[in-house]
DNA sequence: GCAAGGTC
């Protein structure tokens, strides 16, 4: 009897072999680990997946509509995934002669189908017949002994709505995509590479919304009234508020000041009150990307990768965790020990009460506790390592800490007629704020005021001021505003909000939506307002549930999601000339990086070998283009010699006119006639290019035939 | 290649 096991992860293959057996041996097939043992004459091996093992792909691409799909080993499809070819070998060839297939992957509709593809298509369809399912919810010991020892069927249905959450994003995605593609290509024979989907589309349409109460926005001016005291003893001057706060009408505000005039102020009430804070809660993946954005300005995804190092090198817990639990049976009596070998980290970790009693926030997840250090301490990492690893593990530390105390001192004060007040903060008690320090200690000076004594007012003046239109997005508050709409997953918000960035979608640190993100809303809202709505992962939802509690099949949401599709698809392709005109030129306009001597603007085209460059938007009346350097960036302010743009590029950073010709006077070379291109047969010159002299084609940008020049030439 | 979803 050989019994194989398919875990969803290396890392669940790892625990489940170790808590079902302890004589398992660790292996390895072209460096995939895998575990054996035998246990009463029955031979069992653990292989593990690496999450997807099978991707969706159109049987025929060169259908315009792509609704017939299959299953595809990943790797096929995606060069960037060519490990996963190991997993899937491994998997083939040591699952050969087993008779009987435990489904170990995650209790979720993905993980029962990750499962379920590996082992359809890896063990061969016929392992279905002999296989069942554990259901675990922590990779604990006791859990999996009992997962495994009362395993359940596999769960069709819950397959079923997998495959066709798969199926329903591909049709849509996939096809609207290819179709505002196609649009541009037809109507300008330009390639710019559009995208819509289920989670980018609508979360695209969020960052329009923003852009649009910003544009709309008028703003209000109001005053605040502010008050500077000369507080005998104290040397910096204390500015105290009107307690009325924005005043809207400016004769309200002087005839607050002209009451004021002249006049000291009389305390009125001195208030001392201490607020507790309480420790932090464990970082889940979402908090932890908040928090290296506000502290190091990391962006998502480099926060993301990091901590996926740092996992893989075993120094913090699994990262892609919605928890913000720390379960006792992490052992952290034995990881704070561990850390405490670490100076630093010891001289919090002794402040510790024992017993250690983490403080905890709302959100769990059923495969993993919060993030946390593991104990092993990382000896050599680079900077930004060690700043995602420190903020963990004094995150971690600080939740075992004590409540912190904040005293707050308010003065009441009457100028005249007039309220008003100030306040002061500082800690009473640092508590977990002494383990923790990326949060900013508030420590004010307290001044000796007693109530009934009067205070010299130096001046009490109008601020004016303006209300201010919404705040734009940066990528932490719009991952938190993902989350909060329940638009993608843990794991591929920060992905999301980079593919709109490399759409050309969006820029900017604060998100401003060009003039191309905008325009592919509006082109979508006319086409299929449900797309660029969230409610088509409302509705994707729906018929999930409906399809694992059997009310609905798999087959006829399918059929229902084609019909839909297509008849958007048709509208699409009816006007695609329009479309793909208004998308190009929206794309033209926010590509524009300054004006041309011509007149006409310069805009920034990019080359389809990669790279980019400067060319006229009056081409091909103006044939005028620039290289630039690797990495360069195209500045706002212009060159004083030409007018052309300026750009910054090199390391160090060097500025210099986007022209590299400008400046050097009277050398402007004549282009040599150096032969006929073999490409297009127009004549082969001489150019000069920011790394010195090579050949190209006279016809460029439209032939982009180029040669180095050899010596002897 | 295009989507979104797992994972190294």
């Amino acid at each position: 009897m050989h019994e194989v096991i398919i875990c969803e992860k290396p890392k669940a293959s790892e625990k489940i072999s170790a808590a079902l057996s302890k004589n398992a041996v660790k292996k390895s097939y072209k460096k995939v680990p895998y575990y054996e043992f035998e246990e009463n004459g029955k031979k069992t091996t653990v292989l593990t997946a690496v999450g997807h093992l099978y991707s969706l792909s159109p049987k025929d691409r060169k259908q315009k509509k792509l609704f017939d799909v299959e299953w595809v080993p990943l790797y096929e499809k995606d060069k960037k995934k060519k490990y996963v070819k190991n997993y899937v070998d491994a998997i083939k060839k040591l699952s050969k002669n087993a008779d009987r297939f435990v489904h170990a992957c995650d209790y979720d509709i993905e993980g029962t189908l990750i499962g379920y593809n590996a082992l359809k298509y890896a063990c061969g369809e016929k392992s279905l017949d002999n296989a069942v399912r554990m259901k675990f919810s922590t990779l604990t010991e006791e859990d999996l002994i009992e997962a495994y020892e009362h395993p359940l069927e596999i769960d069709f249905k819950q397959v079923d709505s997998g495959i066709a959450r798969h199926v329903l994003d591909f049709f849509f995605g996939v096809n609207m995509s290819k179709y505002l593609t196609d649009s541009v290509m037809k109507a300008t024979k330009r390639y710019i590479q559009l995208s819509a989907g289920r989670v980018q589309t609508p979360t695209l349409s969020i960052l329009v919304d923003r852009e649009k109460e910003i544009s709309k926005f008028v703003p209000v001016p109001y005053w605040l009234i502010k008050a500077d005291l000369d507080v005998s003893g104290v040397d910096e001057i204390i500015t105290a508020d009107h307690k009325k706060g924005k005043i809207m009408e400016r004769k309200d505000a002087d005839a607050i000041l002209s009451e004021c005039e002249g006049k000291d102020a009389l305390v009125s009430g001195v208030d001392l009150k201490k607020t507790k804070k309480t420790p932090p809660v464990p970082f889940d993946l979402g908090s932890l990307q908040s928090e290296a954005y506000a502290v190091f300005g990391f962006s998502p995804r480099k926060t993301q990768q990091i901590a996926q190092n740092l996992y893989t090198e075993g120094y913090t817990s699994y990262p892609r965790t919605s928890s913000q639990k720390l379960p006792k049976s992490i052992g952290y009596d034995k990881i704070l020990k561990k850390l405490s070998y670490n100076s630093a980290f010891g001289k919090q970790i002794s402040k510790l009460k024992k017993p250690y009693k983490p403080n905890e926030g709302k959100k769990t997840d059923e495969a993993h506790p919060a993030i946390h250090p593991t104990g092993l301490l990382p000896k050599e990492i680079s900077t930004d390592y060690r700043k995602i690893y420190e903020l963990i593990t004094y995150r971690f530390i600080s939740v075992f800490g004590e409540d912190a105390l904040l005293e707050t001192m308010k003065t009441r004060l009457e100028i005249g007629k007039e309220e008003f007040s100030f306040s002061k903060k500082r800690m009473a008690k640092m508590g977990w704020m002494e383990h923790y320090p990326f949060k900013k200690v508030e420590n004010d000076e307290f001044p000796n005021i007693t109530e009934g004594e009067t205070i010299d007012v130096k001046e009490v003046r109008a601020e004016d001021k303006e209300t201010k239109p919404p705040a734009r997005y940066n990528q932490a508050s719009l991952i938190r505003e993902l989350e909060k709409r329940g638009l993608g997953t843990k794991s591929t918000r920060a992905n999301i909000i980079d593919i709109l960035y490399n759409r050309k979608y969006v820029e900017g640190k604060k998100i401003v939506v060009n003039e191309l993100g905008e325009h592919l809303i509006d082109t979508l809202k006319k086409y299929s307002s449900k797309i660029t709505s969230e409610e088509l992962t409302r509705e994707f939802e729906e018929k999930m549930e409906g399809i694992m509690e059997g009310n609905t099949k798999k087959g006829e949401v399918i059929k229902e999601a084609e019909v839909e599709v297509a008849s958007i698809l048709d509208d699409i392709e009816s006007n695609k000339l329009k479309i793909g005109e208004e998308l190009y030129a929206a794309y033209r306009e926010s590509r524009v990086v300054g004006k041309c001597k011509c007149g006409h603007n310069l805009i920034l085209i990019d080359s389809p070998r990669g790279g980019s460059f400067v060319g006229c938007s009056g081409y091909p009346d103006c044939k005028s283009t620039y290289s630039l350097p690797r990495g360069a960036s195209i500045l706002k302010t212009t060159c004083e010699k030409c007018g052309l743009p300026m750009i910054s590029f090199g390391k160090p950073r060097q500025r210099a006119c986007l022209d590299p010709k400008c400046g050097k006077e009277g050398k402007e070379p004549t282009n040599e006639v150096v032969g006929k291109c073999p490409e297009c047969g127009s004549n082969l010159i001489k150019r000069s290019g920011r790394y010195g002299e090579f050949i190209g084609c006279s016809g460029f940008p439209k032939c982009r035939f180029t040669q180095s020049i050899e010596k002897g030439d």
